[in-house]
DNA sequence: AAAGTTAGCTAACGAGTATTAGCCTGTCAA
DNA sequence: TTGACAGGCTAATACTCGTTAGCTAACTTT
């Protein structure tokens, strides 16, 4: 890994940590096993580092989301949709990266308008829409009934969101988080499958 | 209002704007209308003022949902109960005292155990609880069919919880939220109802 | 009236901040 | 071999931060 892509990855865990402002340019060069100077070799300054961080944030939406590519792909067996979903959220609980990223996000979103807009589209047109046109297509091959795709999208990833976030705080209550979110799966379509 | 209470307020605000580490007790001071050292009579520093914003923070959570105040109370009738509920998130929403307080939670949230275990709390402890125990309130009265009410109460939660964060990010939204938040109670109803 | 307390002020300090200038060394192309 | 450059370093700068000391004026209590 190169000095560049450590002092990336060093920064987003302190942020995640302590937050932007609670970090400091000598801790992240610390980390990195560097001397603050240095850092500027990289980085025009701490906030060229953030926004390195953001680019990465919302190169990693367009990876997930970008050109509707998760779109089209509808479950035929409702079991294994479950348990594709449950083992995705699982990965997306634990993965470091992933739940830093996360972490930081909710911190900063209040202070960066570039954050704010990402943080949305990411729940709402990402996850949101996408779950929304699963269930859309369930409908149409008649696994599900019909009804208001919308309201159910939001209905079905709520619950999941809060969990991933209760999560984040508190990670020994994964195993339980995950058992719930199973169940709230299992409910979900017990109650809306045709 | 005191100068101690004006700096409480003046402190939440910049907290939830700025985010603690961001704000210094000189623009604390200065918006209260006073020098900073003239702060130091009332408080023995920054973190001084934090816990005092701690401690309102959580004498408000035992305010709501200390000694099951809200449990007990079952509604008779579907519709008011949902016309009540989205006027109480309607003011949750629109509240600027207690709006501050949540956008200054959930920033602070990692990096203070206190606010972690308060977020925790109120949010799975305090809400999801207390519709948790109105759920089996209506289905021991025959208005709802019996189920798992736990997951109930996250389920109807959940939504909520998504939709107040995200008006906190974009108050624009706050009108379409709530008619959301609508439906979703409506078709909740309309799917669990006897 | 005298004494004490409260709550403001100015001045100042020491620590920590981001950043810059300038030097040195190893690598690689010309 | 030479020269450019990348990427580390030390030293230093200018600034902001939280906090303390000590003065003063205005109430409050005795």
């Amino acid at each position: 890994m190169s000095t560049k892509e450590k002092i990336l990855e060093t920064a987003l865990t302190l942020f995640a940590e302590n937050g932007y402002n609670g970090t400091s340019v000598e801790q992240i060069a610390q980390n990195v096993g560097i001397k603050a100077p240095s850092l500027y070799k990289h980085f025009k300054g701490k906030e060229d580092i953030l926004n390195s961080l953001i680019n990465q944030a919302e190169a990693r939406y367009e990876e997930n989301f970008g050109s509707d590519k998760n779109i089209g792909k509808v479950p035929d067996s409702i079991d294994e949709f479950i348990h594709e979903t449950v083992e995705k959220i699982r990965f997306t609980m634990s993965d470091p990266l992933i739940r830093k990223m996360r972490i930081f996000l909710v911190q900063e979103q209040f202070r960066n308008e570039r954050l704010a807009e990402i943080t949305t589209r990411h729940q709402i047109d990402g996850i949101q829409k996408m779950y929304q046109a699963i269930i859309e297509g369930m409908m149409q091959k008649g696994i599900l009934a019909k009804g208001d795709s919308a309201l159910l999208a939001l209905e079905i990833t709520a619950p999941v969101a809060l969990l991933i976030s209760k999560v984040d705080r508190l990670p020994n209550s994964k195993k339980e988080s995950l058992k719930i979110i199973q169940k709230h799966l299992e409910h979900f379509f017990e109650t809306y499958k045709k």
